[in-house]
DNA sequence: CATTTCCGTGTACAGCGTACACTTACTGTG
DNA sequence: CACAGTAAGTGTACGCTGTACACGGAAATG
């Protein structure tokens, strides 16, 4: 059958939506995708991407590693699947209701999600984000959005500035929290690391710029990685202020057309 | 030797700046880690990062897999060092002079760089980006900007956002370019698939502004992904612009007081 | 009941990273 | 020049990975 090719774009999707047909014929399956995606969770969380394999999984659902290939086509998929399922949807009851508040709650809510999933950035990238959880975050920064006087192409703009931004800021807070981790020796040791490396960079005249900047002490700033996340997605969250700030000027300018 | 252990964060940077003592005893090596990595890369270049193994490097450099170990402590560490030697420094030759300009180019020619060089984003994030490379691409940025009223902690901000945002964008460009190759199918079909997912996602209601955005048609839209980019990349150069005119005013101010 | 369907299992294979013990060849020192 | 001392490169081995394939048996339909 075609159709239970993995590569197979609907079908990934099916997947995603819990759509897929289901053949009334012959036993039911003892399992369910999200059984295998939530156990294979479950461990990532627990030990890292790195822990999750397939007989990992299926000793943990007692049953056999072969099983899990009658719920999930390869495990690239299932990797693929715990991405759009790990990040779960966001919650947005204490959301004031002004735009700002919105997209700010938005935004560190996400960061807390990737923090405390810190895996999910360790999967490669798969399929583009069309699952219902990630549909779901479009959903409530569009949503927060929509009584602003922007167009859809601005709201779809500042949603992927948004998007990329928590995750690229949140990859780099990882990649610090980790590389201490993984060293065992703390932010204090790469400090010290990093320390003994500067006067080369400062020596050999390759960085006179980036020299300046880490002799001014920029470096040594004790904000907690919240704090600076904080203060760029203000900085951010002005600049769309600014923007829908020219298109009511915009709308002004019509009206009085 | 503890300072052989991969896990030293001293024996890492050792690495990427190759200051590595080399004890002068004993027979020279035949290779470099120049050589190990530089093959790892041209490997992943061609084939995705998913066909680096120790066994292949080797055999292409004519060496035992083992061998490999005497220049690399690990293969995570050969992935940290693929990440940092494969982005190379930027190319600064024809930036113009002025701020924007030149922030403009360095946002393109990462971009570029990142779609050229795919794999580089499926790499795990092990060490912060601590590599002569990486310091310049930082060195670039800050240089563009020193002209600038812009402050220490100001500079820093701009680069970490416009880094987030060029690395999390063109992430996302890469997941679509390789859904449709994955998939062995382009763009289109992924479209229709996508299309047929659609009714599914309006019909029940979880999306309401969603639905209605992409009903606008935003979704067809047949910018070039360059476009797309080129034009958030404006967008937050103005939030730029916008920070260095509340600078000047501030030293404005202050000159008046 | 007969038949179709499909779940779950067991075995097997090719490939992976790398620990460890070893030989070999080079180099600086006595 | 001979002799350590040192490090380079090799070979073997182990435990792990993802998954192809063939099979037995249970369940639901006609």
């Amino acid at each position: 059958m075609a159709a239970e090719d993995g590569r197979d774009p609907q079908y990934l999707l099916d997947l995603l939506w819990r759509t897929r047909a289901a053949g009334t014929r012959g036993p039911r399956g003892s399992l369910s995708v999200d059984q295998v995606v939530g156990e294979a969770v479950r461990i990532a969380d627990a030990e890292g991407v790195g822990a999750v394999s397939m007989r990992r999984i299926a000793q943990a659902l007692g049953v056999t590693t072969m099983t899990l290939y009658r719920y999930v086509p390869s495990k690239d998929d299932l990797l693929d699947l715990m991405f759009h399922m790990g990040s779960g949807p966001p919650d947005t009851t204490d959301w004031p209701a002004d735009w700002r508040g919105a997209l700010r709650c938005w935004g560190r809510q996400m960061r807390e999600m990737v923090v405390g999933r810190p895996w999910m950035l360790d999967i490669p990238i798969g399929a583009p984000p069309f699952g219902p959880n990630n549909l779901a975050w479009m959903e409530a920064a569009l949503a927060a959005m929509d009584e602003t006087p922007l167009n859809e192409g601005d709201m779809m703009e500042v949603l992927m500035i948004l998007t990329s931004f928590v995750l690229g800021s949140t990859r780099q807070e990882v990649s610090m929290t980790r590389a201490s981790e993984r060293t065992g020796v703390s932010y204090e040791e790469w400090g010290r690391a990093y320390g003994r490396m500067l006067p080369k960079i400062m020596g050999d005249g390759r960085y006179p710029t980036l020299a300046k900047v880490t002799a001014t002490g920029v470096f040594e700033n004790e904000n907690s990685p919240a704090d600076d996340f904080d203060q760029s997605l203000e900085f951010l969250l002005n600049s769309v202020a600014a923007l829908i700030r020219r298109r009511e000027d915009e709308a002004g300018g019509e009206a009085a057309d």
